[in-house]
DNA sequence: TAAAAATACTCCATAGGTATTTTAT
DNA sequence: ATAAAATACCTATGGAGTATTTTTA
């Protein structure tokens, strides 16, 4: 059985007259005869009953006609759905995500991004940066949102957010209202940080930065999210030093003091595989290129 | 796109290899490696990334070989149901019976032929004789089990049950412990009959059975079904002539008695199209031929 | 008898084979 | 250097065309 023989029968089984059939098919009526008599052959059964006056359908060919449509139908959409997927326009991506990136506009861009490619199904998980890293290693994850100084070989980086390190206090907090703090001013105050294990990177680079303002950091409490830490602090139960774009998202009692002198910054980084056959991934990548000004509204610092 | 196209992708697919695909699909490496730049040409996207050392399926390859395996497993499917239609074994017969075949055997024998033919799709409908002659006429109906004295060219037909009439009395009835009963004694009785609208056939041969026996039916009712007519029997409303397998479906109040002298016989016969391309309808008759006496366990009088 | 499907026969497009080249590790 | 895919070229199957025959209403 060939697709023609199945385009050449229903056209058959509409006009239910060879020659106009032929005509339709744009072939002549002779190899229409044959083809008929080749599917019939094929099937094993007689699918029309003609004579010289009048062509009908018998019963196995009117069960077949349904099931001739479906199969044309199918293949044409199999054909388009394949374009589509080396189109980027379909096939599923596997997005991951550190906590921050939800306060940092990231869902409108996927949102912007899923009204773009509506065929395309888009799975995003919230999973720590170096969870992240063994599953791009992996292949689980297409595109990760990661905080990382260093990048595996193998994975390509696209800068998305820049952001400042601020001081979280509580409303209660001698220092709540002031313009400015210097990161001194918080030595011995007790500390929430996200727990090393979910973020070492962070985790060590508070330890660090403290150290370098001359204290070490007394740490108080252990949380395993961003939003766990504002909300301690925001119940008046330590100080913490968070990326800037928490703010947009903090309970009613916590404030947000931008810190003097401090000019490191909190980078997220888009990762994704090089050279991996993924149009969607490649037009995602790059959608988050485009836009890197537009959602992410962050203070820009000057990029490395 | 072709089949062909389908089937070699596949191998390749699993493969992951033109030789061993090639050599799977009994033909040499060239020709698959023409048949797949011919499918992504069709398709209009790579399927394979491949190299001298490796072949790997794309995005869009792996989108495809799901649908692949579909078209090819629709594609067998549909030759081998339009077959099983051709063979009698599957598609749908429509078969219509009066009410006195419920009694007859019908039931069991419908269900002993669907258990042959678990693929056939039977729709049973309760209708008179004269209504079968016209949906059998329009097609509407592909078998039908009928009382009729005459069949309208283009039908075919065969006897399938034979079966005396008997008297139905009530138990409160004079006549009713008797073993045989005259006609004639029965005169001025007041009979039940199935309306003439519904069985005109039965209803005119009564009312002649009658006159040959020398007196004029009283009529006190007409009904629509054999079941009220006995069931008005059974309340002492009256009496009726009926089909003897009534008796196997009777309520306790009605009591059935031979005729004495009747030699007219019901006869039930099984009518269909002649001529038609219909495998599964040829089947059933033929199993209402090789069932004749099996099933329909009525005294058997000579057919004419 | 006439309209229409089937058959006979020819031609050429193309699927598949063999030999060879290119390519990437 | 080598294994493997791609390319070049050839052969032959078979799909489609033209001419003709057969069929049946």
């Amino acid at each position: 059985m060939e697709f023609r023989h199945l385009r050449y029968f229903l056209a058959l089984a509409e006009e239910l007259h060879f020659g106009r059939a032929a005509q339709r098919l744009a072939i002549s009526q002779p190899p229409l005869s044959t083809n008929i008599q080749q599917l019939e052959a094929s099937v094993g059964a007689r699918l029309f009953t003609r004579n010289s006056k009048t062509v009908q359908l018998t019963q196995a060919g009117q069960a077949l006609v349904p099931r001739a449509r479906a199969l044309l139908e199918q293949a044409a959409q199999a054909a388009r759905l394949a374009r589509d997927v080396s189109e980027g326009m379909a096939g599923s991506l596997q997005v991951g995500f550190v906590g921050t990136m939800l306060t940092c506009g990231l869902p409108a861009l996927v949102q912007r991004f899923q009204q773009r490619h509506p065929a395309l199904r888009l799975t995003l998980r919230e999973l720590s940066s170096s969870e992240q890293l063994l599953e791009l290693m992996h292949e689980r994850l297409d595109v990760g949102f990661v905080h990382a100084t260093r990048v595996p070989a193998g994975l390509s980086r696209v800068l998305v957010a820049r952001q400042p390190l601020v001081a979280c206090l509580g409303v209660g907090h001698a220092l709540a209202r002031a313009h400015r703090v210097r990161l001194k001013d918080l030595a011995g105050e007790p500390f929430a940080l996200v727990s090393r294990v979910v973020s070492p990177d962070y985790h060590d680079r508070i330890i660090a930065l403290c150290r370098e303002a001359g204290f070490d950091v007394r740490i108080h409490c252990e949380m395993r999210h961003w939003l766990s830490v504002v909300s301690l602090v925001a119940q008046g139960m330590g100080v913490a030093l968070v990326p800037q774009s928490l703010a947009s998202a903090a309970p009613p009692g916590a404030v947000f003091v931008p810190l003097e002198g401090v000019m490191d910054s909190y980078d997220t980084w888009c990762l994704s595989r090089e050279g991996r056959d993924h149009a969607a991934m490649r037009a995602f990548v790059e959608a988050m290129r485009d836009s890197q000004g537009d959602v992410f509204t962050n203070p820009r610092l000057p990029i490395a």
